[in-house]
DNA sequence: CGATTCGTTGACGAAGTTCAAGCTGCGTGG
DNA sequence: CCACGCAGCTTGAACTTCGTCAACGAATCG
């Protein structure tokens, strides 16, 4: 099967490879398959029309991206390496795969897109640069479960067009959150959370 | 079937009312069943622990709210005085009802939801107060089918909530959108676009 | 070792929030 | 019918935050 996509490094029938940077997929593109992430980081994005990208999504290893009815309503790309499984879609809509015996897999993933992007709009919702970046590396650690230690996989860029910002508030909010004692930072990548009440607060997650 | 919820005023079997106001359920309720929209208009929104309130959506006669998995993830209020036909949630999340044979209404209507969830992020990736309030206008105004007259059902204060913004910067926006000649209001509810390209190109909507 | 990309930092200005006051429309009761 | 109170909307002034412009440091790669 011909994929129309240059970035794609088939290794075997299901299995594919894409360098950093690379696109799995672009906005408005036929759906043809879907991805399961084995290793690696994607985002999902979209592109207005004065050339701004608002990121939607990332998406970690046992995560599943592109799914859709018809036409993919955002672009995916590689935030760093990338191995995944790839899916064939069926005329229906619904992904093929080992697991698909199961008939509301559809269902499901859409469920989970779903809350994705609910927690983008919550996310918008906490109005300071602060509570935004304090929500988001919260959640991020808790979606690589690596407790107080985060390994951050996306730059600068990526996060502040995740959160809404520009990558310069976004560096200064680090440094205030390094100099509240909220955070360590050891290079721009690798976070230590030091005061998790504090953060978890910051975030609006306060009881 | 008792119904565990004071606001809500049976007619019959299947249709209920709800005062302006009024709450259809609640953030984290069990989903039970959900409605149909037969006259009014529905806010969705989620409460954040600062008290800060997010509006997620507004929604029309025709759409269905309230469809999910197994609590709600927002709560649900009647913009204005409510008409809805209540729809029973079977075991497995579909809803049960006239249309319900087909068993992809479901997905149907979470595919609406995501679209709806996108497009809220869309009003608030780096935008300006104009930009998001025109995108608003025409997006109100697209929705209830109306040409030119818009007749906007909610206050000052969803808007806000829904935009992100304050009241104050709204009602400031809603002026300069007056006297840059691209909208006229006639109270505060009733706006005239006056200058329909104009306002499209503010709302990103260029091409 | 230069070139390029990415992250940090400072100065400044624009946009939006906050605080405060006043206005408008509406229902209630005298 | 008007006085009153209330809720929602508007508007002005001071302040805060964040984006923009610009420069610089750090890491990576040929």
């Amino acid at each position: 099967m011909k994929v129309n996509n240059d970035d794609e490094i088939a290794v075997d029938s299901r299995l594919v490879r894409f360098r950093k940077g690379g696109s799995l997929y672009f906005e408005g593109d036929e759906v043809r398959r879907s991805y399961q992430i084995v290793e690696g980081i994607v985002r999902t994005c979209r592109f207005h029309a004065d050339g701004h990208r608002q990121v939607t999504g990332f998406h970690y290893p046992g995560d599943t991206v592109g799914l859709g009815q018809r036409n993919h309503f955002e672009s995916a790309e590689a935030v760093t390496d990338l191995e995944c499984r790839a899916l064939a879609i069926q005329p229906d809509g619904k992904a093929r795969s080992a697991s698909a015996e199961d008939p509301s897999l559809a269902d499901f993933l859409l469920q989970g897109a779903l809350r994705n992007a609910h927690q983008s709009i919550f996310l918008f919702g906490r109005r300071t640069a602060c509570e935004r970046l304090a929500a988001f590396i919260l959640m991020t650690a808790r979606r690589l479960g690596c407790g107080l230690e985060v390994e951050l996989p996306m730059g600068r860029t990526d996060i502040a067009d995740y959160l809404g910002l520009t990558i310069h508030t976004v560096s200064r909010t680090f440094g205030m959150l390094c100099q509240d004692r909220l955070i360590a930072l050891h290079g721009s990548q690798h976070c230590r959370i030091l005061d998790l009440p504090g953060m978890r607060s910051l975030a609006g997650e306060v009881d």
